[in-house]
DNA sequence: GCGATTTATGAAACCGTTTACATCGGCAGC
DNA sequence: GCTGCCGATGTAAACGGTTTCATAAATCGC
């Protein structure tokens, strides 16, 4: 592979004005620089990354640490970040799948010199120090944090107002005995929903340790068993209210196989509003979370401390 | 941040001896090991990765080119690619939304020097002088190719038998008049899928070209206008096969929506497999693709040919 | 007890860039 | 015809690691 010693060669002059041409610094006679990027084109070369990196410790490029990619919600928040780091001229090194914090604490470490900033959603609490420590390095953006972390930006899905106006919605529709689908035991994004789900009760002036809480994780199965159970049940609450629109759909999926009318007999309300929520029959209702302007707020939040170098 | 010098200075060795440490170089006696180690976590070091790259030229981090991330697919594509890479120390680069050639080839520049291998989906013909080019220096894995590469491999979907095999599923039933709701323009697995949906007509015996052919682009809506479409055909198509589960979903939902009843009316087959295919009401029937499957298929073969060092 | 071998460590070259500083013509001003 | 300045280019020192080779100490065989 053609290195700038090989350009400068070919061109005839040293390698420091084969970097000028490269940088576009105008320090550089027009021909001198035509010269170059003949030799250049001729030997197919281009800057390496790593030695550039490493001489001016910038890499234009950002981390993204996520959790498990399941589903249309993750995909939509690279989709922002990634297009947002385009337009910037900026790569993203993507690690995902961390089930727990050791894993949390090698994948920042593996990034480490590689990155000029991470975004990254913690799966859990025993991450914070680790968070804490790529902090000191680096400037960071938190995805839908459970916890303030000191000099962190966050950014979020309002799950606790988006799941508040959901509930407040099949109140005002009459509705008394609503079920929630709960999300995979220590998700932030359910356990917000949940507290909001509360929180509309309490404003209603009702009791919000009434309602069922039906566990599920997410995926479409666990709605669809919810379903199943909810059938079963007996007074059969009228309403119910998913962690997600997956398990929305599986629910639907068990009351209708079961000939239970929806809405009219159970009215279902979903979270994270997919694209195919209103091609459904019936349609689900459902809150939006938009997780590509998520992904992308999150990346403009780094492209500006990273600017103004915010390191601590 | 600390480097290899301040940890040997603190550790009262030379940078050799932590850079040994630091590789698990057995050539290093186990109190000094200690003192290194001691050392590293007081200072709260970390070996530079771009530093390390240029030194081996090997950077542990593969790269991966896709289009823009529409849906689940994509997702599923990312997870299987990166689930395989973690479990072997590797890292991923990942760009996306490459609409031509011209991004690919700078996609793939800004990736050089800080990848050991890389897999690409080309969007067009136009990027195959870039695939070749990057193949010279670096193993390369290609999903989905439209053409064979010289020197690449190259995993794919088989959609030309499924969409075969699901098409002769409908013909079994005994449709004839069978519509296809195709993809977006130039888009290789719809162009694929087209032909497979071709051939099982030659092959019943049938002519290939009476079909329908509506147009589409993979998402919901476009399904959806095909529905409304279908339904003022005379003589109306019995069956539908979209070659997507988005548009699927869509043209379901127009039929339903209209009164029609599916499968008995019209039968609807997609393609993709999403998750929530087989929780709609009705069903759908779709062709499996294994997104996941494909991610790390073509991750082990990039894993195997950077293994061998098999560089032209 | 001495040469040969092994083991632990250090010195220094190298990876491919960027960039501060030095150099060297050429040209304007007087 | 000097002096001073400026624009174009080269030289060499970083950047933070790895690795080859040399060296010193320890171990071994006999």
């Amino acid at each position: 592979m053609a290195t700038i010693r090989e350009v400068a060669l070919a061109a005839g002059v040293s390698i420091a004005t084969v970097s000028r041409v490269f940088n576009n610094n105008a320090l550089v006679s027009g021909d001198t620089a035509q010269r170059v990027m003949d030799a250049a084109a001729r030997l197919d070369y281009w800057p390496n990354s790593a030695a550039q990196s490493l001489a001016t410790s910038c890499t234009r490029t950002f981390g993204v640490l996520l959790p498990d990619l399941f589903g249309e919600f993750y995909s939509d928040v690279i989709r922002g970040i990634d297009h947002q780091a385009r337009l910037n001229n900026y790569q993203i090194l993507l690690s995902s799948s961390h089930s727990n914090s050791e894993d949390v604490l090698a994948a920042s470490r593996a990034m480490l010199g590689r990155i000029d900033g991470l975004i990254m959603m913690a799966p859990d609490e025993a991450s914070i120090e680790t968070v804490e420590r790529v902090r000191r390095r680096i400037p960071v953006v938190l995805l839908n944090p459970r916890v303030e972390v000191d000099r962190c930006h966050s950014v979020g899905i309002d799950n606790s107002h988006g799941a508040q106006r959901a509930v407040e919605h099949l109140l005002e529709m009459g509705h008394r005995d609503i079920a929630f689908i709960s999300g995979p035991e220590g998700n932030v994004d359910a356990e917000e929903r949940l507290r909001g789900f509360r929180r509309a009760f309490v404003e209603a002036g009702l009791d919000p340790d009434v309602p069922h809480v039906i566990p599920g994780d997410f995926r479409e199965i666990t709605g669809f068993e919810a379903g199943t159970g909810l059938l079963a049940m007996n007074p059969r609450p009228t309403a119910v209210f998913a962690a997600n629109d997956s398990m929305a759909i599986g629910l639907m999926s068990a009351l209708v196989r079961a000939g239970c009318r929806v809405p009219e007999d159970v009215a279902v309300v979903g979270f994270d509003n997919v694209s195919i929520a209103g091609y459904l029959n019936p349609a689900l209702t459902t809150v939006h979370a938009d997780a590509c302007g998520l992904g992308a707020q999150a990346m403009k939040i780094l492209l500006t401390s990273q600017q103004s170098g915010s390191r601590v």
